[in-house]
Order: structure tokens, then C-alpha cells, then sequence
DNA sequence: AATAAATAGTTAACATTGTAAACCATTTGC
DNA sequence: GCAAATGGTTTACAATGTTAACTATTTATT
């Protein structure tokens, strides 16, 4: 098995911040500075998404998506609307505003990805791809037998 | 340029996440559930390293490091002693205990390591480690730009 | 139909983490 | 000798993760 020079967890972390760091400076002139993703998600459920639904999306539970929501309709870019099936649910809906501010947004999520991916080639792209599965399915593996 | 199925950021967080999970549940029988990386670091530099170093080191800022030494000396596991040379400074010792767990805790590191990779051969672990470095540096320099 | 159990969402509490500003003591540069 | 820089600390605040308790509603059970 080979050795990876510094920790693994630390170098993973310090990647995801500082594409964060990025993703959110390319971004800081809207008036939000997180959720861009949950944005996304909701748009490609458009209508149909409920809070629990979109928390299984983002790997959360449903306290942190209550106060996700609360943020980005707060700020004006999701409503909640009440469902008439279940009156349970809410189903999410975006305003105006946010589909607007959506197309910037995804392709943000991809000039940000071109930077980060600069120099590599389309192999390495898929390779490292896959490696990052096959990592999250060894974690996820691991974490399930404890 | 290559696309990616899944925002490269939160693909990272998740498996730093699940790295750290998988790390402290190997090392809950100890009285400490972070901060693993500083004992190692002064154990590299024992004796002579400050909190400044250790910053460093850990890609943090001093109030950080504060709060961390102040953790593991509340536990036992360092301790501050003024350095006679620069009064403002304070070197970092490890106490036995933390001498005691050390190896422990440097096992578990290449052991979840070797979780988390198993299955890669040789190469794709190096490939990786090039990619990460080369992600790294794309990012730096696009935070140093801005 | 009545009741128990499960689900969706909310609220509250608490610890951790990141960040910035202000401050003290000490050392360095001019 | 004095200004500036450095090492460390304290305080404050916002963001995040986690857990428990709670309301309202729906589903399952008897």
C-alpha cells in the first residue's frame, strides 16, 4: 500500500476551502456568500423538492436545511409554499431573483472547476474522478462496519 | 476541459469529513477528539517548535493555535515552557502521556489511510497525490490573483 | 374509528470553528 | 531611544454540526 506524504484529510480539507474561498469570491457581488448548491438542487426539482428531500441532496440533516432555507429566503431567493398533498411538507420554489441569478451561478460552479482542473487532461480528470469514489466508497464502507 | 458529475467542492468536504470521522472513532479510547495533526508536528520538532511554527505548519492563524494548545495542555498532552532566548515565545514540549500515545496515533493515521485508498494501486495513489498537489497550486494561484 | 407510530418541519441549546480587533510583553530596526 | 514588528492572549461574533424536544400531520395497526 503506498504512502501518501501528508495526511490525507488535511490536504482534502484544504482543497475544499479554498475552492470555497474561490467559489465565493467569483460570486460576491450577489447578496449571498453560501448555498449556492441547495439553489441549484432546487432548481432541478423545481416545484416538487420538500426540505427533507433536499436534505438527503446535500448529505444534511433537516435542522441545517431549516436554517439553509431560512437564510436564502430571507434573502429573497426561495419561498416556502405549503404542500396540499401532505400538509406536512413545504414544497421549495425560487423566486424571481434567484433565476436570475441562477445561470451565473452554475456556470460559476464551472469556471471554478476549470480553474481548479487547469493542466490536467481529460484522463486525469476521470481518473481522479474515479479515485474520488473509490475513496468515498471505502470511507462510506468503513463508517457502516463500526 | 474535463467536467466533473459533482461540485468539486463538496466532493472534497465529504471525504475530508469522512476522513476525520473514520480517524476519530479509531482513536475515541483517547481523552482527545482533535488536534491528533499538532501532537505529531511537535513531536517532528520537538522542543524547538513555537505556536508561530505550529501555525505554519497547520495553515492556521495564532488565535488558533491558542485555542489548540490550550485543548491539549488542558488534557494533559503539552505543555508550554518559556523560551529563554526570545521571552515572547514559547516552545512546545510533549508531555509522557503524549509521548505514550504517539505511536498510536501515527499508526492510525497510516492505517486509515490505508482505508481509505485500498484497492488503488501504486500508481493511482501517486497520480492522486500529483493531482491534489496540481489542484492545490491552481487554487493558490487564483486566491494570490484576485 | 381510535390509537400508536412515523414523518416533516421547527425551535432551542451547546460545542466547535473561523475570523477580526484590541491588547500586552518583548524584540528588532533605525 | 523610540517606532515598528513579532509572539501570544483575550474577547467577540458569525457559521456550522449535533442532539433533544416539540407541533402538526399522515400512515399503520388493531
Amino acid at each position: 500500500m503506498a504512502q501518501l506524504e501528508q495526511p490525507l484529510g488535511r490536504m482534502l480539507s484544504g482543497l475544499a476551502k479554498g475552492y470555497l474561498h474561490l467559489l465565493r469570491n467569483k460570486l460576491q457581488h450577489l447578496d449571498i456568500d453560501r448555498n449556492y448548491l441547495a439553489l441549484v438542487l432546487v432548481e432541478n426539482n423545481e416545484g416538487s423538492i420538500t426540505q427533507q428531500e433536499l436534505a438527503v441532496l446535500l448529505d444534511t440533516d433537516k435542522v441545517s436545511i431549516v436554517r439553509v432555507i431560512d437564510y436564502l429566503s430571507g434573502k429573497g431567493y426561495i419561498q416556502r409554499i405549503p404542500n396540499t398533498e401532505d400538509r406536512r411538507k413545504h414544497s421549495l420554489v425560487l423566486t424571481q431573483k434567484a433565476k436570475l441569478a441562477l445561470p451565473e451561478i452554475k456556470q460559476s460552479f464551472i469556471e471554478i472547476n476549470e480553474i481548479a482542473l487547469k493542466g490536467l487532461n481529460h484522463s486525469q480528470v476521470s481518473e481522479l474522478e474515479q479515485t474520488i469514489k473509490k475513496i468515498k466508497s471505502n470511507i462510506k464502507e468503513n463508517i457502516k462496519i463500526l
